[in-house]
DNA sequence: GCAAATAGTAGCGACTCGATACAATTTACT
DNA sequence: AGTAAATTGTATCGAGTCGCTACTATTTGC
């Protein structure tokens, strides 16, 4: 059977190159028995603040639905990199946080294609990229409302040198925050 | 069980908005009952010249391996999307196109999140963003030894207004090229 | 108080994807 | 010509992804 009809022009070459290049990004990561959203769950949970170790913080920044998350969460779980608790105010929700396994392994991890395929490119190229990626990024996910994640230190919430004993302070959720906090990723995040 | 060890700080901003972005736009396509994949092989088939409408070229064009595409195919052919046929030089080539049917759906296929992403960006920007992409995916692909694929009318073997009937010619295969041909994905394409 | 919203889990079905093994050609080198 | 090596593609396995539809706990909003 063959059909007369031939192929079509491309039209967006743009939107093609961003396709190809996602899915090599978003498919890399097939190493240590784990997979590329194993490993993307495990960053993020290195690097988020207590606040935004949530299953349903996962959820939003990993751009999946609660069930996926739910499952990548207990795949982590069995392998002994990530430990579940609760939390004592409101007990509908699970703290996650890394165990020492979960950091050595992510310590070890191979470098990804992200990093390769960026690590060509001149300083200027750079930001431009991120300031573009940033854009694009937050866009979406305003239009689809979900937050847009940030560092603390960014944030309209975040008070420097407070002067009662910590470093700094959170002024939305009234907690002390330590140099470290400030680097953190929060979920409550709001541009300054 | 509670680990002391806290969050480390994030050390490569760029990369993670890439992995983040990657995953939204490669995950995204989940509509009339394929997957993006799926609909990513249905694009490439629609655009790709005959020469480069085989599973081999798939295979390189989605980054994947031999038997993920050969599955995908067969998913296409099960839904009457995509149609086989044999080379008669090669035998053990498999020919794909699109059927109606794949013609029909890919013309009504729902915006894509990458379409959606790139549209409030501004020309100039548009075109810095596609410099860049297409730097680092050629770069990748050539790493791993791969094709870049790209457009028959870019390509040094691409002969135009070839004086013997036929609008073009491609001086590698000698075979004659029309208008259409010209515009059309190869994977035997070098750049001029 | 009680309905509605929120946080998370459970199970299903189709599919992805790397890995290994395998069959059918075609090509390269004697 | 004649065999070894390379190329093209399929088959099968197991763990996991992912959207979907329930469903269970909580907490919050009148």
């Amino acid at each position: 059977m063959v059909f007369t009809r031939y192929y079509l022009p491309m039209t967006d070459r743009l939107s093609d190159l961003l396709t190809r290049t996602a899915r090599l990004i978003a498919g890399d990561g097939h190493s240590a028995g784990l997979k590329p959203v194993q490993w993307q769950a495990l960053r993020y949970l290195a690097v988020a603040n207590r606040f935004s170790r949530t299953p349903g913080a996962l959820t939003t920044w990993l751009g999946q639905t609660k069930g996926t998350v739910s499952q990548t969460v207990a795949a982590l779980e069995r392998k002994g990199l990530v430990a579940r608790s609760e939390d004592s105010e409101d007990r509908r929700l699970v703290r996650l946080s890394l165990t020492p396994a979960g950091y050595g392994l992510l310590a070890e991890a191979p470098e990804a294609v992200s990093d390769a395929m960026t690590a060509g490119l001149a300083t200027p190229e750079r930001a431009a990229l991120e300031a573009l990626l940033a854009r694009m990024l937050t866009g979406h996910l305003a239009k689809r409302g979900y937050r847009p994640f940030g560092q603390c230190a960014d944030c309209r919430h975040f008070e420097r040198d407070a002067a009662d004993g910590a470093p700094h302070r959170c002024g939305l959720l009234a907690l002390p925050l330590s140099d470290a906090d400030a680097d953190a990723i929060c979920i409550e995040q709001e541009a300054a």
